[in-house]
This record gives structure tokens, sequence and C-alpha cells, in this order.
DNA sequence: AATGCTATCAACCGCCGATGA
DNA sequence: TTCATCGGCGGTTGATAGCAT
């Protein structure tokens, strides 16, 4: 360890200690952490400092429980990247990794010990959703089971992998893909309790609110049976993965795409032209609903920064993409429930789908 | 009031990748 | 190319507070 046998301290840190820091810091800036106890005497290693500035002295950490929309947040980043908590912290301003760990770890252990998949039954569905995508198009690569294990035991999960797009690092939408997770840079977005009106108020089914979330997660709590198979009742989004899986329309339904033509400048016009005047009022519905969540002002606005700005710190707008997303789930959902299920699915017309007429990625 | 359990928080540890000599 | 160092990350643990019995 490089210096001379002076004994480093450890355990909890004085406010002395955090004044030293502070100063260091505040004199030579952030990094070189090394170098705060040659240069201030103080008896700790450089990780400890890196870790006492990071969770506690830097500026602008929020302190206090996380709020509904970050629990929210959390559990849908988490669905998405696994344990990358240092990736799902850079989404959650002021929030530290170690605190979303902590709670995460919490959660997992309650829910574990009352028998309950750690995911809520409708962000499961995504998640297999998501599974299912991946297997569709990483299968020769890297083989996975055909069925994936239900979420009731976090030894079996494994963390969704990125969605296989093209490579499109300048956009960044492509490092946050996953179904309901679309990530937009727009300017100051709505909060998702916002959009949960705002969608309420034009009459849509509403996203998958905070408030919505929490009901469900209250429910789930009170009966852990049938949660995983999609079979107690009329569980939407398990009929809109079976519906999907069962016509091939999941892999059609490129998540990609619709982001490919977020980053449109024409938005508006490519949205009717996507979805197509013959297209589901619904989906017209959601995609302005989209709209009214501030794409437009986004595109106009931002122009190229939605391709190439930086997402970090960009929490809220997680949500806002998903808000579209979430209404062409339910949707679908709407229309899953009003067509005949029957034999003549096999025969069901894809293209006449209004997500068939997207672009393509290649 | 005492005890046990649980949740929360803070910090450490080990590993790994990046970087520079 | 190899090696040492540094910084970042995720897993884990210990201390403490709060609550129920």
């Amino acid at each position: 360890m490089g210096g001379g046998g002076e004994e480093l301290k450890k355990g909890p840190w004085t406010p002395a200690e955090d004044a030293i820091l502070v100063e260091h810091v505040r004199r030579h800036g952030e990094g070189n952490w090394n170098a705060v106890r040659r240069h201030s005497g103080l008896a700790r290693c450089g990780k400890s400092c890196r870790l006492r500035w990071a969770n506690h002295l830097r500026p602008n950490l929020k302190k206090g429980s996380f709020s509904p929309d970050e629990e929210l947040l959390i559990l849908r980043l988490h669905a998405q990247l696994g344990n990358k908590w240092a990736r799902i912290a850079a989404q959650l301003p002021g929030r530290t990794d170690n605190e979303i760990k902590n709670y995460w770890n919490t959660r997992l252990k309650r829910r574990q010990r009352a028998g309950l998949p750690i995911y809520p039954p409708e962000l499961q569905d995504a998640v297999r959703f998501d599974r299912h995508h991946q297997q569709q198009h990483q299968a020769p690569i890297s083989p996975r089971p055909l069925t994936p294990p239900p979420l009731l035991n976090p030894v079996d999960f494994h963390p969704l992998p990125p969605i296989s797009l093209p490579p499109l690092p300048q956009n960044p939408f492509a490092c946050q893909l996953g179904f309901g997770f679309l990530v937009s840079p727009l300017a100051p977005p709505p909060t998702p309790t916002s959009l949960f009106q705002q969608q309420h108020q034009i009459g849509l089914p509403p996203p998958l609110s905070p408030a919505f979330a929490v009901e469900t997660e209250l429910r789930s709590c009170q009966s852990s049976s049938g949660l995983l198979g999609g079979d107690n009742g009329p569980s939407s989004s398990g009929l809109l993965e079976s519906l999907l899986q069962g016509t091939g329309i999941a892999e059609d339904m490129r998540i990609g795409e619709l982001l490919a033509l977020q980053a449109a400048d024409e938005q508006g016009a490519r949205w009717t032209q996507v979805f197509g005047d013959d297209g589901d009022e619904g989906i017209k519905e959601a995609s302005q609903a989209y709209s009214l969540g501030s794409a437009t002002k986004l595109d106009r606005d931002m122009g190229t920064e939605i391709k190439c700005g930086p997402m970090k710190g960009d929490t809220s707008t997680l949500l806002d993409v998903q808000a579209l997303t979430m209404s062409l789930v339910l949707k679908s959902n709407e229309l899953a429930s009003s067509l005949p299920i029957t034999s003549a699915d096999e025969d069901c017309n894809i293209s006449s789908w209004p997500w068939s007429n997207m672009p393509g990625i290649h």
C-alpha cells in the first residue's frame, strides 16, 4: 500500500475528518483520492475518501427516503439492468448507488420473506417480454432456456442484457432500452404522476403510475398466489404477452424502432405516418399523449441533443417515453381482449397491425 | 422494562478494468 | 508486454434505531 506504515483509520468518519476531506476537494477537486492523505495527513485510504465524498459529502445529495417516483424508477431500472447500482444511481440525481443498493436489498429481503416475487406482476410481464425478445435475437449466440424462470427466487434472476439494437452509442435511448424503460433526454419533463394525470385527462388508460404500482404491490402482498402465471383473472399484460408471442408481433414491435422514430425531427408527422390514419384511435391518442409529454418540445428545442445528449441526471424523463409505451401496451390489451381468440389467430395478418409499418432498423 | 426481530445506514472488502511507467 | 497503481463497482457486514411482543 505504498506509504509508510502509518496506520490507516477505519470506521465511522468524524466531523473533523469530513472537514479535512471537504477542504481538500475544495482545493484540489475530486479524484486523486490517494493524494488526500499525502496532502492533508488524513489517515484514510483513498478508497475510503472517495466513498465518503461520494456518499455523504458531495453537494446536491438528496437525503431522506425515496419518493414513490424514485422507488418506481428503481424497480424498473433494476428489472432492466440488474444489480448495476451505479448505472441505476446515475438515473436518480442526488442518490447514491449505496443508497439504492441498500434499499433494494431491504426490499428484496422483505419480499423473499413474504414469498412474493421481487417485481410487481406488471413489471414481471415486461421483464418476460424483454427476455422473450432477447431469446429471439440472441439465441444463436447465447442460448437461454426457452422458459424464463419465474422471478420468485432472486437467485434465478439474470439481469436483462441490453436489447440488441444496432450500436447507437450517441443515442441516449440505446443504453436504456427495455420494455417500458425508454428514455428520453427531454427538458423539464412531467413527473410520472403528472403523466398519469395527463393520460387520465385525455381518457387514456394510465401508464403505470406510482400510485398504481404501489397499490398493485400492496395487493400482491395480500395474496401471493397466481402472481406469476398471469392467470389470476384478467391479467391484461399477460394476455398481451401471449397475444404478441402467439402472433409474432413481439418480434415486430421493435422498441428500437419506436426510439428511432422518436428521434426523427418530424415527430408528429411520423407518428401519424407510422400508425397510419387507419390506425387505432387509441394508439394515435397514445402518440398524442406522448407528444403532450413534451416530445415535440424535445424535438423542436433540443434538436440533435436527442441523439447525443447525456442522460445523466435525467430521471423523470425515463418515465416519459415509458408513458407512451405503456399506453401502447394498455391499448393493445384492449385490442387483444376485443379480438376473437380463435384458430384464425394463426392467420392474423401482422402487416395490418400499426407497428408493422414501422421502418426497420438494420 | 427487557428482549428479540427487522430495517436502515455506513463502511469495508475484494475484484476488475483503465492507465501509465 | 508486464507490472503497479488507482478508481469504480458490487457484495457483504456491523452498528444502530425502531418496533412488536
